[in-house]
DNA sequence: CAACTTGGTTTTATGATGCAACCACTGGAG
DNA sequence: CTCCAGTGGTTGCATCATAAAACCAAGTTG
């Protein structure tokens, strides 16, 4: 099989959002849909992208459970994509995407927009990581340990 | 033009990122890069990808600013590729996406490991979105404005 | 029911991906 | 210096995904 390896399978939590979101137009699917977008037609016009693409993608977003088909909501007959909590999810992923961005581009006054805090209208922070105890963490002050065996009886 | 679309030139900094990593293997790179690998040998057998994509994926992140070559590092006439603060600022963006398949995923058994703080070996706390005066922030709690305009003399 | 909109599918061309084979250069053994 | 294995790629080819445009069917409107 030649085809485009999938990481379904792969042990890597990375990978495996990779695999479900992690190709050239969904993460912009789902930026407009948490912006409100949910109709096919919306989608098409405001992302500018082929309707096969478009349909493919929204077909295996909604496999992927990120998105789900809601029968009506204004009357009409047709269908609309509605964001699942997992689709939701997503969100500290598109900021930071967006923030890195704003950080280390080569040309940021190219860029747009930004993410402001609706109360204040101000910036929001950056995105930090922190322990559990509060204490910001940096990339050296972390590592990766195997995920503990879960209990052996089925749960 | 039927190319992949690229998104460079366009306003919205999520494309722009994408640009640069949003393909199916740039992020798992950085991921191995991030923790500590350097040579083209360690990439290819690591992520057991194939050669001629490994080459073109180091050489696009090269010339995004993500990685560098460095000449040397253990005496050996090879060269080496290692992080910039670019490629290093990409951190946050593979949390979240661990943290989201972490969350999310339907078969999180399958999650080999997770990532803790090095200290106290207990789990990060996941990524919170806060206003620069430290409320935490839901995504309705956020908007996009438009960015101001630069100061008009070139600065 | 005729015309237009919405939401797709099909067709076809082209670019990207994956595998395998091949090649250049390094470094070491003899 | 020569031979040989290992490293770090490049080149060809087969296959897959993507893109644009044409087509089409159901819904909706006049």
């Amino acid at each position: 099989m030649v085809k485009r390896t999938s990481f379904e399978g792969d042990a890597c939590p990375i990978a495996r959002s990779l695999d479900a979101l992690g190709d050239w137009w969904s993460l912009l699917i789902i930026r407009e849909a948490l912006f409100g977008l949910r109709r096919f037609g919306e989608f098409q016009s405001k992302l500018g992208m082929a309707k096969n693409i478009l349909a493919a993608r929204l077909r295996s977003l909604v496999d992927h459970g990120i998105l789900a088909t809601a029968p009506a909501s204004d009357g009409s007959a047709y269908q609309e994509y509605v964001l699942t909590a997992k689709g939701r999810g997503t969100f500290p992923i598109l900021v930071a995407l967006r923030q890195w961005s704003e950080a280390f581009d080569d040309h940021p006054e190219e860029i747009a927009t930004i993410l402001v805090d609706r109360e204040k209208g101000r910036p929001v922070k950056k995105l930090e990581m922190r322990a559990e105890d509060g204490r910001l963490l940096s990339p050296a002050d972390t590592m990766l340990k195997p995920r503990p065996a879960p209990r052996r009886r089925s749960a």
